[in-house]
Parts: structure tokens; sequence; C-alpha cells
DNA sequence: ATACTATATTCGAATGTTGGAATATTCAAT
DNA sequence: ATTGAATATTCCAACATTCGAATATAGTAT
């Protein structure tokens, strides 16, 4: 169980890890929004976008709901939206180390070593 | 900016998919740990172990202090494990879902399918 | 029925992650 | 200097994730 518990929160992490996932929790946390609403907002090609949407589904961090041609999608818990926001609070409180840590992800360091 | 603030905040979340690291920032939250406390109370190899804690290290979420032989690590930032209590909440809340969504990313639904 | 719009799925190549085995490093003790 | 203990790194095969391109599905309107 102990064990279980932590593949489902490393799942959950696992939904999270992506810029693109990121930014469409973000975007839904302003209240529900379609597919093309977000395709548009993100400016993506559709099929990322629905590939995207569909691991958010499969991991159940949002729901959607079929109105017509048309698909919507909300988060499904503002817990999610509260874990945002502390990772937010995070990065400011780093935010030096954070943009170093950025650049030498891309081996493009911001501010050059001794 | 916007843009890679969401790459950082993937990154986090990346460097926290995994059960193990999820373990091993959880038995941190009680305290520095020893790498090879941490190793003997997760029961795996040493170098996996090892393994993971250089991705936490990379991604800053621990910090590590040498004493003598032995190297002991501790979470960086408090805010980490508020967000591992959230996650905690949102298991406890989606109890039943997730044990099915577990199951089924096994391919062995906890409830057969009418 | 046909055509159109919105969304989802499948496929494949490129890339990233994982764990074990083997090896390297670092410090302490003799 | 050699040995031993604690930890880190490298290499590699298996596996997973990512994206764009193409295709499929579902609903609406004609």
């Amino acid at each position: 169980m102990q064990d279980s518990l932590r593949r489902f929160k490393a799942d959950i992490f696992q939904a999270l890890a992506h810029p693109t996932r990121i930014a469409i929790i973000e975007l839904l946390a302003g209240g529900e929004l379609s597919a093309g609403e977000l395709i548009e907002k993100l400016g993506m090609e559709q099929a990322n976008i629905s590939q995207h949407l569909a691991v958010l589904r499969a991991k159940q961090l949002v729901v959607n709901r079929k109105a017509g041609n048309q698909v919507f999608y909300a988060v499904r818990d503002p817990i999610i939206n509260k874990v945002l926001a502390l990772m937010r609070r995070y990065f400011q409180k780093h935010l030096k180390e954070a943009l170093e840590l950025l650049g030498e992800m891309d081996g493009d360091p911001v501010v050059p070593r001794h």
C-alpha cells in the first residue's frame, strides 16, 4: 500500500511533468475551456494538445464534458491548482538558482562560471 | 519567461515522478539522513538509490552535506513536503478511483467491468 | 447522403528514463 | 602505502515519452 500510494503520486507528477500540460492546467484554473480554445491559446498543433489532454484524462487530472461538437475540459480537483500555486511560490523563492538551473539544462549558462 | 517557468516546474515534477524518489523525499521529511540510511530503509540497490539521489540533487530538491565518510541528505525547501502532503490529501479524497486507476495501469482492473 | 468542423487516435522516428553490473572516487583506519 | 567502507559514476539494454503526419471518429448543417 505504501508503495502503491507512491506509484500513484509518481504517476500524477509524471502527468504534470511537461510544460504544455502545466500550461493546460493553468489555463483551466480560470474555468472550463474547450479543446479548441486550449489549442488556440497555446498556439500548438491540434494533435499535440489532444495527446496531452489524453494524458491528463488518463490520470484523471481533468474531466471532460461533450457539448455537441465540442469537448470542454476542467481541472478535476482544485488541489491540483494548489499544487501548482505552491510550485509558483517555490519558483519565486529560488528564482536565481532556478534560472541558472534552466540555463545549465540548455547547456547555456545564464551566468558564466568564474 | 512564462514558458521557461513552465519548463522549470515540469522539471521539478519530473524529478518527483518516480516512486523511489518520492519515498526518498518522504523519508527525508523526518530530517536529514545519510545515503546509507536511505539505502537501508528503502532496501534497494546502492547504485540505484545513488542515481535517484543524483536526479534530486540535479534539480536541487535536496541538499547534501559531507561528514567524513558519509553524505547526509535533506530536503532543500519544506514547500516540497507541502506539495507531497497535498498529494496525500488528493489521494485520500480520490482513493477509490485511484485504486482502479492503479489497477488498470497494471492491466489488472480492481473491479471487473460489467 | 455529403460536406464540414471539432476532436481523437495511430504510427514511427527521435529522444529520454530506468535499473543492474561494473568501476571509480573519497575518506578513514591501519 | 594499503585496505576497507561509503558513495558516485559510467555503460548499456529495455522501456517510455514526445512530436508531427496521417487518419479516424463524432456531431452539425445542408
